[in-house]
DNA sequence: GTAATATATTGCCTATCGTCGATTGACGAT
DNA sequence: ATCGTCAATCGACGATAGGCAATATATTAC
């Protein structure tokens, strides 16, 4: 671990743009209604970081990636998990936008999804 | 947006880039061990993204972001949640290390953690 | 001291997640 | 038609998450 300091400051130091917050200042932008916009923004937000709120997930993505596609069964063999547990994070992939799955006989092509994989880092980047 | 093609497609051309698969090829990546150094990124960004896996924790983050502190009673007021559930969400934030608390009398200040914001920016970045 | 205020914690409930084995359904090969 | 193979789905389970009201804790004010 390197030289992080983790807290044990007082309000007063922890962040110097810390500015005393009045409750009933009408010009704090906290008490405005919220924006119905920024709402969706926050769920799509969600949604994608919580397909990628698992391990397993993160690293299936990282196959497709790396590979461009991939046929289910090669995934399956190389995660230490069963078949079908491998098909349901697949599953919450495809349901995110973040992967797509083609029909190739008996078997499925999974693919990363670039535009929404782009729109995840769109998204986290402007945060 | 571009000409993206979606999907429908069988899998000789949901991606260009489909290589044909040997499953004994010796020169297949996906044969390879799972490299320790990876499994421990995954987790990593894992479990930031579960932090941000709930709209109210997204919220909550860019409230922080965009005043740079806030005393807890503040996003309390601000979010249509019982006071004990915002203090939940914080706690879960806390854990994954966006965001550092201070105690300030009888209040806490919450900041922002600069460092795993962008952590988790970089992280996302290079997937 | 006591009262008041701001947060955290607890207890409880329901809903969702993660995992597996077993089954099903679809397809290709024989 | 039947047999393998591949992947999705089902059913079950324990574990975790999300919500709230109520309570506990800590600090300030009096």
């Amino acid at each position: 671990m390197g030289g992080l300091i983790i807290s044990n400051n007082t309000a007063e130091n922890c962040c110097p743009d810390c500015t005393p917050f009045e409750r009933d200042d009408p010009e704090n932008t906290l008490s405005q209604p919220l924006d119905l916009e920024d709402t969706e923004l926050n769920n799509e937000i969600a949604s994608l970081c919580k397909a990628l709120g698992h391990p397993a997930r993160v690293q299936i993505l990282k196959i497709l990636i790396a590979r461009q596609s991939c046929i289910c069964g090669e995934i399956v063999d190389v995660m230490p998990l069963a078949q079908s547990t491998v098909s349901e994070h697949l599953r919450i992939l495809k349901k995110a936008g973040l992967v797509q799955g083609d029909v190739d006989g008996t078997r499925i092509c999974y693919c990363v999804e670039p535009r929404m994989l782009n729109r995840l880092k769109t998204l986290i980047q402007l945060l």
